[in-house]
DNA sequence: GAGGAGATACGAATTTGATCGTATTTCCTC
DNA sequence: GAGGAAATACGATCAAATTCGTATCTCCTC
């Protein structure tokens, strides 16, 4: 059997890249680049090969019946957050969700994120 | 000023031998490849290798009064985490720890961690 | 103090990620 | 259908991480 989506861990570069495209949708690398450009001096190839190594991985799909190559994440941003925390935890706690947890909220400062992790643990009360 | 200890992130293979040194304390090169060893067929001269590395990136420190020098952790298992916590959160989770936390618990699949979570909240509520 | 076990130091090869220049292709527009 | 803008494809370069072979050093033991 190939390899699965979830496997794959993105890298930093291309986690740039599907936090665009989960944003915006679909999207041609131009459009892409234009975003990226915002913040960053990436050149525009510099994009569309990354891209086209996503594409190799399946990181991403493309729909190639344009001459402009539109692409789209091929993961939900749900599902590498997943992916990521997931990794994380093996590799940094000892496989423990809890410590993780516990970690970042004892890490957190603003009070507008106690507040919502407050909220959101009350919810899980129910 | 020189570059702060809790803005490096250990890479890898780095964070193996971390978790070897925080668990073991202080060791020498041939303790730390003695446990790597048990799970990772990696040779005694690549753990060396890495260790000097990280002496050079200030991620250990080592003791060198003696002919076999002994490594250990710069920086605690917990900063360390925290580093790396903060860094996934910027990176995945538009900077916003609340998200990463409810993305963790919502993933927690096993009862023990649940448990442990939510005696977590429990305590945190005072 | 010679020999050798066992340690560190050093340098090179390999792999992967990231970047970009250049070549090539595609498709309007006149 | 020629020209050119704009896209993709390709390949080379560079840096960082990982790995390990070999050289060198150190210190015990006889």
């Amino acid at each position: 059997m190939a390899q699965e989506n979830s496997t794959v861990k993105p890298t930093q570069a291309e986690l740039t890249l599907l936090n665009v495209l989960w944003n915006m949708g679909p999207a041609t690398v131009r459009q892409v680049h234009d975003v990226v450009s915002i913040t960053q001096k990436t050149g525009y190839t510099t994009v569309l090969k990354i891209l086209q190594i996503m594409h190799e991985k399946s990181l991403v799909i493309r729909d190639e019946s344009n001459r402009a190559h539109v692409y789209a994440a091929a993961n939900s941003q749900t599902q590498t957050q997943s992916s990521l925390i997931k990794d994380l935890i093996s590799k940094a706690f000892g496989g423990s969700t809890s410590k993780l947890v516990m970690r970042a909220i004892d890490d957190s400062t603003s009070e507008q994120e106690i507040n919502d992790i407050r909220q959101l643990l009350n919810s899980l009360e129910k």
